[in-house]
DNA sequence: TTTCAGGTGGTGC
DNA sequence: GCACCACCTGAA
């Protein structure tokens, strides 16, 4: 039995700050699709029992996926004392756990996810792996699919793409995945490279600029230092930290005054900012 | 009816 | 290099 202490994780928190657009409240409860599986989180007075509904998945990689080895303790610690906003903003978004998802999936999300928003990324998300996908169980009427492989989305045209909310982004997304496919690209190899090395390469798919990168870098290859800039971010950079209203000037910020526990620092503060401004 | 949304690629300088 | 701008489309 797997339990995820709630000390240092909720799930509102976790699948609420905009990192994973897979997981929704069903009856009170999240569930969600992780691989091939279905999760389902019970809560439990000291944590949260993740319960595997579809196919089996092992507490190593579901430990894994809930970022069980970093030590949220001190990560929290550490960015609280930097300054009060970052002591305000740990504390408001204390349950955040940054996943780590499929490089795959999270590619092709935050290609869906360019210049668009929360309810539509949603809607798109979601149709892909209706029409796409393998399904995979229903659960309280609600059926539940895996996200679309490389193979199944290589088969679709830029016409079968253009599911409910994804618009011009079809285009992007057919364009990547015939890279990948004609390329023989290996999406693990980022996992080898260190960060800058390996946002150059994301970078070189066709819909994946530095935003995109940073979000790929950051939710599934575990590059922990990226910190994808997005409006909402320089929003924060300039009313917080009072950062010019330039692209260089937001990157040389967070490049000298977020160092390794970057990434952390920008959900905890992404999340905050999304929810106290009106 | 218009505006806006968690950017990117293309163009012009 | 860097600053603009068009771009699908659902929702308010």
């Amino acid at each position: 039995m797997m339990i995820i202490s709630s000390e240092y994780f909720n799930p509102k928190d976790t699948f609420e700050c905009g990192q994973s657009f897979r997981w929704k409240p069903i009856d009170g409860l999240y569930v969600g699709v992780v691989r091939r599986s279905v999760l389902m989180l019970e809560p439990r007075p000291d944590g949260y029992e993740v319960k595997v509904l579809g196919e089996p998945l092992s507490d190593d990689e579901i430990g894994a996926y809930f970022d069980e080895g970093s030590d949220y303790k001190s990560i929290i610690e550490y960015l609280s004392m930097k300054d009060s906003w970052l002591d305000k903003a740990t504390a408001f978004g204390k349950g955040i756990r940054l996943l780590n998802q499929d490089p795959f999936e999270m590619l092709i999300t935050f290609i869906i996810s360019s210049n668009n928003n929360i309810p539509k990324i949603k809607m798109a998300v979601e149709a892909l792996s209706e029409q796409f996908g393998d399904y995979l169980m229903t659960y309280k009427g609600v059926k539940m699919f895996a996200f679309p492989t490389l193979e199944q989305l290589k088969a679709c045209t830029v016409t079968d793409l253009n599911v409910k909310g994804m618009g011009y982004r079809a285009r992007y997304i057919a364009n990547a995945v015939r890279q990948i496919d004609e390329n023989h690209l290996d999406l693990n190899l980022p996992f080898e490279l260190g960060y800058e090395d390996s946002k150059m390469w994301l970078k070189q798919l066709y819909g994946i600029g530095d935003k995109v990168a940073d979000c790929v870098l950051l939710f599934s290859y575990r590059k922990k230092n990226a910190f994808p800039i997005d409006t909402w971010v320089k929003k924060m950079l300039r009313e917080l930290y009072g950062v010019e209203d330039r692209q260089k000037a937001y990157e040389a910020f967070v490049d000298d005054y977020f160092d390794h526990y970057g990434g952390y620092a920008q959900q905890y503060l992404f999340y905050y900012m999304r929810n106290h401004t009106s």
